[in-house]
DNA sequence: CATGAATGAGCTTTCATTCAT
DNA sequence: CATGAATGAAAGCTCATTCAT
């Protein structure tokens, strides 16, 4: 009956190539129209295997937001946190390069692929509780280091006030439809673009300079 | 047998009410996890009963999403378009007033009630092609409408330069982001809050008005 | 594709015709070789058909069981307790054609059908622990209505002395393999036979009167 | 990678060690709820390696029962038949002895473990139509011995009369169910006791002796 | 001999939808 | 119009068995 021959691979190999395979399907189905049939096949294992390293659907998706959830704690992690001179103040062009490079590493590490970013920000909530929460997890480290991050700055007199939980969600909010939306109308994702675009408004907003303030 | 006695309503009627219930309840355990003999059983009506007034489950979220739709169209539609006078320099503050003035009106109308907006903007995505087109209808409606407002804004030198798409995707994005999350975490939804730290981070930005430029 | 029409039935017969069919099929395979499927067929409906009455597989069989009890506790609770009149002594024909009239009643509860007697008494143990509670309840039933009466026999002097408890396993189980194996023989099963034997052994043993004691 | 080494074994050695491990699974959670895993697991192998010692799942259980088979035919066929001395009566006493004699020579060869007895009496049945049948056999042959012993005393006087078929299953079922009850209830198992009250019951009836008959 | 990864038939269960009443 | 019983496709999951190594 079978095409197929049966292919023989370590453990660890074939779970990160079914993590691979759930992954692509995911990200091109949506979580809830995906099934393990078809990450099976796309990975071209027959049914049962996918059992042998999840114990259940959910469990496949909880591994890959682990995974990612590792990778961003990493970064933020080891990235060295924002440090305001005292006496010399510092110049807006200073700060804005510092924004995009902190904000080019931290869309790296969601960004290790596409489909993990489009599962994380779009298709896998409400669905279930416990992958809500990993979702949320994630989503919440980053927060708490923006939150951070603002309240130094604004401790040092190189931000405004504002509620900084509200300007965290403000400031992640913007860069994530940019890119959402951006992957959803199947338009090329220009990460400059988006870095740059993102800094400016996040810094100086969008009102002209010659308007009196 | 059945405790529940049989009552006819009219066909209109009935439709509303049944919308009204799936409103409740998809709002309530998201749309994955609502089913037909949920929503019958909150409207009170037996399971078959909901076929009469809709083909089909899909039918009744894009009936749900069409009506946001006109709501979201008509606000649109009636507000005055941006004006900038000739000659006469805009102060800040009245721009100020007149984006709150208008974030709130847009608010208000995705906003006739929270079960609404949650569903918009958490639950029913990539469920269903046709689902996720209507909810992109009514984003994308929003996203064009702030365009526009962003292109004549700049070709009045009120606005900076900025690619207005991403712009437009970015100042959306950020307002939907505090909704969102603060609904998430079930803290109480402050719309005045939203409304004046989006405006105010949305035109000036974070950066300390002290720093040098 | 299908020949078969849709039948209606109001819920309450389904049900019960459901119980039967279950009740055949699982005397026919076996708990654990019996499917749902199997059931459904035998009822003549769909496999959903079934979950519309009972939550799962396990619930069928409870059911049955469920029903088996409440015959079961009619019986002991309406049958006439064990009296033993003070003075005149009671004579052995008396107390066998008691004991007799007895065990019939018994026999008459659990044997509403056949069917119902082999799964109880051997086919859905160990599979399943809230169905072996099931099962024990209603063995525990018997054997607790059997010891009540040893201990009045003979605080009567009736009945010699021996363990209650035992003594009433060792009679009960008696008359059990008695049943069980003459079905599982396939041979034709005679009541009458059987109480006479089991009444006769259980009063009397099996030495034989001659011997000297 | 695995923990495990690989260790080798004489294929005697091995199978028996299958076997005491199949025996103990079985018995701790049953036929039904045994899983090739959970044997292998068990006896610290491979999956893989219980077929090259057993065809299939059936398999393993039958070669327990055929031990068990082996173990009952050679105690009955040791065991002296039973002998009726002419002339001289045989007293009670003598039979009791007797009889407590030969019982617990069968519990012995049926109880080399508790977990086979476990097994026998309770857990594999209606499974397979070929265990269901080497576990006949063996009830089959006891009740055989039994019926000819009954026969033989029937003879010699030293029985009633008594359908001999019936009461070997009764004697047996009473015998039976005293264990496994006392099994199923977590009692502890008191073989000396069990013995006394059936050879007791059996013999002389639960009749008091002071009845008149 | 032993391993353990891979297989897939077979089962239970869910639920949108249909339809006789 | 309304009912709710009936349907069956579709999905998840288990586990005895196979087989490349």
């Amino acid at each position: 009956m079978s095409v197929r021959r049966r292919s023989y691979l370590p453990a660890d190999a074939r779970r990160a190539q079914l993590l691979d395979a759930a992954k692509r399907v995911l990200a091109r189905r949506g979580y809830p129209r995906s099934n393990i049939a078809d990450i099976c096949k796309e990975a071209g294992v027959a049914r049962g295997t996918i059992y042998q390293y999840f114990r259940n659907k959910r469990d496949v998706l909880i591994a890959l937001l682990d995974d990612l959830a590792a990778r961003v704690a990493k970064v933020l992690a080891e990235r060295p946190s924002v440090k305001i001179p005292r006496g010399t103040p510092v110049s807006a062009p200073i700060i804005v390069q510092f924004c995009r490079a902190r904000l080019r590493e931290m869309l790296a590490a969601l960004f290790a692929d596409e489909e993990t970013l489009r599962l994380l920000l779009r298709d896998a909530r409400g669905l279930d509780g416990v992958v809500d929460r990993a979702i949320e997890r994630i989503d919440g480290m980053i927060l708490r280091a923006m939150e951070a991050d603002i309240r130094t700055a604004q401790a040092g007199r190189v931000m405004r006030k504002a509620p900084p939980k509200l300007a965290a969600r403000y400031l992640l909010g913007g860069v994530e439809k940019m890119i959402l939306d951006t992957i959803a109308a199947d338009e090329p994702l220009d990460i400059a673009a988006i870095v740059d675009t993102a800094v400016s408004l996040q810094l100086f907003g969008i009102l002209h300079e010659e308007v009196s303030r």
